[in-house]
DNA sequence: TCCCATTAGATGACACATCATCTATTTATG
DNA sequence: CATAAATAGATGATGTGTCATCTAATGGGA
């Protein structure tokens, strides 16, 4: 067998299999609250920034790109968010969390804790910088380098 | 803002980041041979595993977990896999490569290379090692573990 | 032998992601 | 002012992932 990219071959899936895993833990962290790790990412987006266009919005999150039109159709539906054509110029819409998205929002902070606190319950903060530092040099120079940067991740 | 957990939320999305990142630049090396990352991942676990039965198949990837159906089932269609009915107990199936299946196998080592030689243009072998030894950490005791096992990644 | 628990795989349901294309507006330009 | 270019968002198509449930086949125990 070929060992030539070994390391580098075993980078590539063990990132794929943290974050499969890391997802899975917080949306069973998440599952009690009825979101999910997307839409609580729209959340705290929303929570910092509203009010927002999708596209913005779309700018600003990690989990997808492109415009999330659907990811908050889903979410107005719930009514975890309420979306409102802007009156200047109707090609706009604006995102705010409504009541309900603000009180789930409580809930999933505490969630997030739970899980960060599993996080560095495996790592010493200094082993945290290092592989954060690592990480962001992959990502330099790619679309999703602004959005890290906006979400303070730089 | 609450910073308590910033190295641990960083890590977090910077996860998601380099895996969301890293599968956009492995399907654009993937595009002209017609597979998607999970359909070559398919393709080398069956290079060398095969025959297997589809629930072998399900422990060993990283990229889904429990039965892949209609990963392989896409497959099958494109003529990429051959699915046989076990004789002896006809509730296994048994995957092996079509010669297109091979065919297009040697093109993804090629596009995988390419891939890889990106990654330590960016890193030193130690710093890979480093970043795999840590993320292998967070892996272990999940379902997740005995597949990067088998597959020679831990 | 008969029945039932077990097992492999298929399938329905849901929520993403990504890409291309379409629609509705707005703005720029002749 | 009229029309074309640009822009925001919606939508169709496709390929995942995940979970629950269903079906078919096997095998073990009464």
């Amino acid at each position: 067998m070929n060992t030539e990219f070994k390391e580098a071959e075993a980078f590539r899936y063990l990132i794929l299999a943290v974050q499969r895993q890391g997802n899975k833990m917080l949306k069973a962290y998440l599952k009690n609250i009825g979101v999910t790790p997307s839409q609580a990412e729209v959340m705290s987006v929303l929570k910092k920034y509203q009010p927002i266009a999708l596209k913005e919005l779309g700018h600003l999150l990690i989990c997808e790109e492109g415009s999330p039109s659907r990811l908050v159709e889903r979410m107005v539906k719930e009514n975890l968010i309420e979306r409102i054509r802007d009156q200047r110029d109707s090609r706009y819409v604006r995102l705010v969390l409504t009541p309900l998205g603000n009180e789930k929002y409580e809930l999933i902070i505490k969630a997030e804790a739970d899980m960060y606190h599993r996080v560095e319950a495996l790592y010493s903060k200094e082993e945290l910088m290092t592989a954060n530092q690592m990480l962001r040099k992959i990502i330099l120079g790619t679309p999703l380098e602004q959005a890290l940067e906006d979400r303070g991740f730089v």
